[in-house]
DNA sequence: ACCGAACCGTAACGTACGGTACGGTCAGTG
DNA sequence: CACTGACCGTACCGTACGTTACGGTTCGGT
């Protein structure tokens, strides 16, 4: 993947932000190089839609969370930013755009962009979170039986309806302004649910304001 | 809308289904009428498309829940019936292929497909969810600030992400049997949130088992 | 200076598909 | 029975787009 293919993809990635249509045309005009090139380098549209989505995904890596003295405070704090962190991602019209793209492929079984962008957003941010959702049951200041029942109620507490609203088209799903006060609500929710008498949950009135 | 008409609309959604092509000649093959009959109807393609998810819309009007009586143990199960009602839907194939389609046709703005599934799927079941939670809230058995909030937080509880994931392709993000499961759970995790003394909410070890 | 590889711009090809036209069939009506 | 209108099946048209082919240019290596 030289720094020209990137390019070449990113590319790619501002015109589906865009909205214009994604045509082999489109891109080789937009990115300055002869679509024989684009076919030399990624196969056919498939492959470069599929190359653009890995792009993507690797652009994304965020950074991990240190797990040493993991109190109550700490906690809260690591994951008030990782639902912050996520749903700045998926308000994000990069996300939105490429999310469409693969779900109109997942549409007619034609390839697996869906699954490429399921492994790369969705299972990522799980690998990402559980282990400090596990490191927080064993310091004792969170209690479940499954891991990945919990996490996936953070996850509903963080997103709920959004990311399927921006999909559709609804643009005020979500505002700018408000991530961080979601993720606080989000995280003081999943407190609420999760945590033990030592975590010092807030009572419902903040958690419902 | 004639019978013949909803007939028709019938073998559209049967082919969105099917994950085939959504062309008007396969549209004309398999509801065996001649192209020229569907532009008289329907005008174009996208009024076509237009009249098909009205025509599901109009088929998922649900019953409503009578509000009389309204104790802890009514307000449960009305929104365990409501959680499992509507999970029910968001997994069902034809919701998945509808959402499909109308996540395409966002992505380049010739339509407003996705305005029209957003205000006959989410919003329409928040107009029927709301008036249960404010008659609980008066009940004296649930307290929040703001219904939206307590209704876009029961609706993340409930649905998590598997509607994207199923959208994505993700086969497995829920199965038929999970459902009433995954209610009861989410059900009982929004009282535990904003329940009041009254609710007596099952205990935490119960809600994240 | 020369060669070949890589690449650009553009033209061309084949196909899929939205949309239109037309002939044929059938039901209802005078 | 003749007429009309709705509809079916099919052929057809124009365009958009994926894919391929080709001539021209740049550039590193010898």
């Amino acid at each position: 993947m030289t720094e020209r293919q990137q390019a070449v993809l990113d590319a790619v990635l501002a015109l589906m932000v865009e909205g214009d249509a994604l045509t082999m045309s489109a891109v080789a005009r937009a990115a300055s190089c002869s679509k024989e090139t684009l076919y030399k380098w990624f196969g056919d549209r498939d492959g470069l839609l599929t190359a653009t989505v890995r792009w993507q995904a690797s652009k994304v890596r965020a950074g991990n969370f240190d797990r040493q003295h993991l109190d109550a405070g700490a906690l809260r704090e690591s994951l008030a930013r990782f639902a912050a962190n996520w749903l700045g991602v998926i308000a994000s019209p990069t996300s939105v755009a490429l999310n469409r793209i693969a779900i109109s492929h997942a549409a007619s079984q034609e390839s697996n962009l869906g699954t490429i962008v399921l492994a790369n957003g969705r299972l990522a941010i799980g690998e990402r979170l559980k282990p400090l959702l596990e490191a927080g049951r064993e310091a004792g200041i969170l209690a479940f039986d499954d891991t990945e029942t919990a996490f996936r109620t953070f996850i509903g507490l963080v997103g709920r309806d959004v990311q399927v609203r921006l999909l559709l088209g609804d643009r005020q799903a979500i505002a700018a302004g408000e991530i961080e006060r979601d993720a606080a609500r989000a995280t003081d929710q999943f407190l609420t649910l999760y945590g033990t008498d030592e975590t010092a949950a807030p009572s419902l009135s903040s958690a419902s304001s």
